[in-house]
DNA sequence: CCTATAAAGTTCAGGCTTAAAGCAACGGGT
DNA sequence: ACCCGTTGCTTTAAGCCTGAACTTTATAGG
């Protein structure tokens, strides 16, 4: 996943001479995904330096901050796009932690709303400043007009993966 | 990581007012996030659905396909970006599964080789001409133009961010 | 040769993640 | 009221992943 890894074109793995293949399709997801994979390493590693939490509580935190209200459980699921089962063992350890707290939903004995506890938000918001400030230095090199370029793009792309997916019969 | 977890901004999370806050960093950082959550989301799908393959498998197969000399176990770790000790058990369950083949390194007997295997090999042939249809497909809206862009923005955005990983002493 | 330091892998505990199966509650149709 | 498909969540088994401690081998300096 490393350009390293990509860019040495050998003898067998030559693009130029063939007509139809999409390597290059292959080499933008590969650098999309080794992006990500450096930028979140490092995050991850600054989160646990610096504050002793995981990468995946501080993002359910995170959308927590979002909606006071608090979220069901299925809403976490959607917004994090990770599964079901995932979302109840996090919620779990935070709880436990004392960040996070469940409550019945209204009208649905189903459902559960979560919300964070007043520490888990003085918290959360702690964190949310060195964080940002974080990542406004990881993209601190691009210009303002190559961010929304990049904004724009990655939308389209996004919206192309989405409409490729639903084409597909996810559903 | 969702855009629509993002982009409705209520009075709390207004962006416009303030000076010097870092919002639209964190919003790209985001979609960045969520556009790799969907595409690799799908592609974990179809390998699952068609080939009954893992994804985090799959990739390391695709590592040594590049490299029929074989390649260590550590070079693998850097080139997938994941820790040691996940390759090994990686390796193991590929070994396991007759696709990977490990082998002593000459000159180094602390080190190894790992190969894909004859069969690894033509098994992952067949699967790579499919993932590569699977990506030209969900970056197809995308003009070759845009493609060229977007590579050049995020190689420079992955730059950017390998500066600041060294800046702040990751060593 | 001897020692110190570094490097390559492994092991371990703990946490994250998925897919699939299961349970309880909802809601529409009859 | 009853059935039935759906929804919200939990549970389970298996696999993925990390960080840290550890073993073995290499390498450099005396």
């Amino acid at each position: 996943m490393n350009d390293a890894a990509v860019l040495p074109l050998d003898a067998e793995t030559k693009v130029i001479e063939r007509p139809s293949d999409h390597k290059d399709e292959l080499r933008l997801w590969l650098r999309l995904f080794s992006c990500k994979m450096l930028i979140e390493n490092e995050i991850r590693r600054r989160l646990r330096d610096n504050f002793e939490i995981t990468l995946p509580r501080f993002d359910l935190m995170a959308q927590l901050d979002k909606t006071p209200a608090g979220m069901k459980l299925g809403e976490l699921s959607q917004r994090l796009m990770v599964s079901n089962g995932n979302i109840t063992g996090l919620v779990d350890r935070l709880v436990e932690q004392g960040l996070l707290d469940r409550q019945p939903a209204p009208n649905d004995r189903r459902a559960q709303l979560v919300k964070l506890t007043a520490e888990g938000r003085r918290s959360f918001r702690a964190m949310a400043a060195s964080h940002e400030a974080w990542i406004a230095e990881i993209f601190g090199d691009l210009t303002a007009s190559e961010r929304e370029v990049l904004m724009r793009l990655l939308g389209k792309a996004k919206d192309a993966a989405r409409a490729a997916i639903t084409d597909s019969g996810k559903g």
